[in-house]
RNA sequence: GCUCCCUUCGUCUAGCGGUCAGGACGCCGCCCUCUCAAGGCGGAAACACGAGUUCGAUUCUCGUAGGGAGCGCCA
């Protein structure tokens, strides 16, 4: 039987990291067995759901690179089909219409509380209708009475709830329109799906549903519930967490293959193995080696396995993303060096792309003046030989690669019998204004023959009028 | 309240009856060094607790404690 798994979400909000991590084991669950991956949207909450929402999720996956081979169904459109399943349920009388009212329910439930007891539907209808009339009714599942339901899940192993725990559940509203537990039964058997892999919430409501399959007369599919993601704190997952939205990522910089492999990471192992390729994770992947516990999210990791990516996937594919950062942040990306050249150099000295961007304007754009500290640090009138050379030296250059840069900015202080240091940081600070830029010769390179030059002017400037005031 | 689930360094985890309890991130120190990084080397750091089972428990069982989830005409 060839592997069947899907993502199931509500659009109410943006994907989150929690989601997203949930879509990636279904994906490689199915993908790792040549089987096939199903979108759907759970939009059966007309008030909730959002056209926005739909949109948000499918650019969360689409950035993670998550296809899907089928879908995204929705489960608004599919309101007929529930509807008949419901009505055939109702004919065997393995569901009932029930009249109570909400306020019956509600004042049911107030006293069973009070009890010590589970507040639970007492199946005041079941057994007839009492008081068909005025009032539309709701259907009811018809649960057992008693038993137990026994799964296996392959990640927490066997659960068992006794069927005196659960009561008959609405499977349908007044309206016809159809509840939770009954559209994802009616889905995962309509669409054949083998194996559900979910968020742990959803551990209690899947005896419910494997009632409502063995009513249908079929066989329940595998189930696995994953752990849910916490903040760093240990806390549920939330916005004061940060970022929990996936695309809020990539704003702050991070390569989808990054979070991809944070989040695979985060419940699940093969071994010591930290770094996977989609690759590799679609050959070792099985949701039966996920954790139980739920992990928390540790920025500081990302950070560590984004910056990894950034060096070690191909730079015309981190420039195509770094591009992105650019537009972003307004700058010209073709008023510098080839982005490329950029991230060979700036890869691992930054987190994030952002930072990347943000570090790199000086490449691209003039510079807004010396940074004051550094230039009353370095830019001394002493220095004003040594500018003097280097501009001399850099003006007749003729190969502007790395390796003569590097060569020149030595000689000049061989030359001048002074340490590496007294060169290179003067010389650094007039060319990117600050103490604090890639090594000398790949920062000349970057900021090109015309820009050095016309800022080793401006810092000879500098240097002269500061000589003269003293 | 009731039911279900969870518990190894700060964090992510390996472990599947006998290990000096391993790795990674982070942290600390040293080295390298033109700044910042990166890199190299080294270090501190964990089996929640209590009973069993066993020759022997981190590992199996049961409790306790602490977390989490569910108990909707939300999904």
């Amino acid at each position: 039987m060839t592997v069947r798994t899907r993502f199931a979400p509500s659009p109410t909000g943006v994907l989150h990291v929690g989601g997203a991590r949930t879509a990636l084991f279904c994906w490689l669950q199915a993908r790792a067995a040549g089987g096939q991956f199903i979108l759907r949207i759970e939009d059966t909450d007309l008030e909730r759901s959002t056209a926005e929402s739909v949109q948000a999720i499918l650019d969360g996956m689409d950035w993670l690179g998550l296809d899907y081979d089928e879908g995204p169904h929705y489960q608004s459109q599919r309101f007929e089909r529930y509807a008949a399943v419901a009505e055939e349920l109702l004919a065997q009388g393995k569901a009932y219409r029930c009249y109570c009212s909400k306020q019956r329910l509600e004042a049911l439930r107030a006293q069973q509380m009070q009890a010590g007891l589970k507040p639970r539907y007492d199946g005041h209808c079941r057994d007839g209708a009492a008081g068909a009339g005025e009032t539309s009714p709701v259907v009811r599942f018809r649960n057992p009475a008693d038993g137990t339901v026994v799964f296996e899940d392959l990640v927490r192993g066997t659960i068992r709830i006794s069927n005196a725990e659960l009561d008959d559940l609405v499977i349908a509203r007044p309206d016809g329109s159809p509840t939770y537990n009954f559209t994802v039964v009616v889905d995962d058997l309509d669409m054949r799906i083998t194996h559900v892999i979910r968020g742990d919430d959803h551990i209690n409501n899947t005896p419910r549903q494997i009632n409502i399959y063995r009513a249908l007369g079929a066989e329940p599919p595998a189930f696995a519930h994953v752990p849910m993601i916490l903040g760093a704190d240990g806390a549920r997952l939330s916005k004061r967490h940060g970022a929990v939205g996936v695309m809020q990522y990539r704003d702050l910089g991070y390569l989808p293959q990054a979070l991809l492999n944070y989040l695979v990471r985060l419940g699940w192992s093969h071994g010591d193995q930290e770094v996977f390729s989609v690759a590799e994770l679609l050959e070792r992947f099985d949701v039966r080696d996920v954790n139980r516990k739920a992990a928390a999210f540790d920025p500081d990791k990302l950070d560590w396995l984004n910056q990894h990516y950034q060096r070690s996937l191909p730079a015309a594919e981190v420039a195509g993303h770094l591009a992105w950062q650019f537009e972003a942040l307004g700058i010209d990306a073709g008023a510098g060096p080839p982005l490329t050249d950029l991230v060979g150099v700036q890869a691992d000295r930054v987190k994030t792309l952002r930072e990347m961007a943000e570090q790199s304007r000086v490449f691209y754009q003039e510079l807004e003046g010396f940074e004051a500290g550094a230039a009353r640090k370095h830019l001394r009138p002493v220095c004003e030989p040594v500018l003097r050379a280097l501009r001399e030296r850099l003006r007749d250059l003729v190969d502007w690669s790395p390796e003569s840069l590097n060569n020149v900015v030595r000689i000049v202080a061989d030359e001048l019998e002074v340490g590496m240091g007294k060169v290179a940081q003067p010389l650094r600070v007039a060319l990117a204004g600050s103490a604090v830029s890639p090594s000398i010769d790949r920062t000349l390179w970057l900021v090109g023959r015309d820009r050095s030059l016309r800022r080793l002017d401006d810092a000879l400037e500098y240097v002269v009028f500061r000589a003269e005031r003293h």
